[in-house]
DNA sequence: TTTAGAATTAAAATGATTTCAAATTAAGAA
DNA sequence: TTCTTAATTTGAAATCATTTTAATTCTAAA
């Protein structure tokens, strides 16, 4: 948090409240909100803020390596992440929710090790793991038990 | 090809010359084509083809397993893949250009192999690779040879 | 051939995101 | 502090991929 705003100012970026509040909103928020989400977040708090703001300050936050934008979208919505370090996602297919992968298995891949395949230098690696999340498996194995 | 159409009449689903026109050309066209790429694509051939008859035949295919939507997009469009089997991507960010990666690796890694991870249940893994293709790679050599 | 259900069509609707011009604000200079 | 200019914000309109709709046209089975 101090840091972005540290780096930000360095850069010669202004720190307008509006972008302070979505900085800080995020900071709080690491589900992987969409645009919508911060908008209507914050839209108590500043009640003039308009979407525009909230879609070019995320683009800022973005462009400046802050945030990443998933290539995964809630419902058609992009959503974003502080890119705290490099890390993959968790779709549950049942309840829709984005959980974070830690784990360091996938960057232990060959491609991933060497940087390069077949002539393409890969920089970065996103994997999108598919499956049913903890709490969903729960709910299935109660439901199955009532039978 | 041909074990599609034979499913899909098993299936009961009706094979019209729209949407044989549509598997035809996904066939040939393995480089991850836009909805709008097919229609393009088949305008001259079928002049009253609909876009809207394009995007649902997507969707059916995708929902009989034999196209896969990527989750990553071509300028803010969805774009599609025949399934052959699992294989990740890799997306030049240079040209924009989508590669198809056959490499296992990634599906080596410890969480796939074990089909779980923190009590989620993972079924699928979809690897988003990003950085330069071979052929950007080379023009970028070629310039700074010629300073 | 008839007919009911399914698929196609063109147009309108939707909804996330972007663009725009006008109004406001930030920040450096005086 | 006040002035000035450039950057930012705003709200509304525009954009554009995709979906929906209702009417028309096909398909396939009887």
């Amino acid at each position: 948090m101090k840091y972005i705003i540290k780096d930000l100012k360095i850069k010669g970026i202004t720190l307008t409240p509006q972008r302070m509040a979505i900085i800080e909103f995020l900071k709080n928020n690491l589900n992987h909100p969409t645009a919508e989400d911060v908008y209507k977040a914050l839209e108590e708090k500043y009640p003039s803020m308009s979407i525009a703001t909230v879609y070019s300050t995320l683009e800022l936050l973005k462009a400046n390596g802050y945030i990443q934008e998933l290539s995964i979208r809630k419902r058609g919505k992009a959503c974003f992440d502080f890119t705290s370090k490099n890390h993959h996602h968790f779709l549950c297919l049942k309840c829709d929710s984005i959980i974070d992968i830690e784990s360091e298995c996938i960057n232990t891949c060959p491609i991933v090790k060497a940087g390069q395949l077949e002539g393409c230098k890969v920089g970065e690696i996103q994997a999108y793991l598919y499956g049913v999340c903890s709490g969903c498996n729960k709910k299935t194995i109660k439901k199955s038990n009532k039978k």
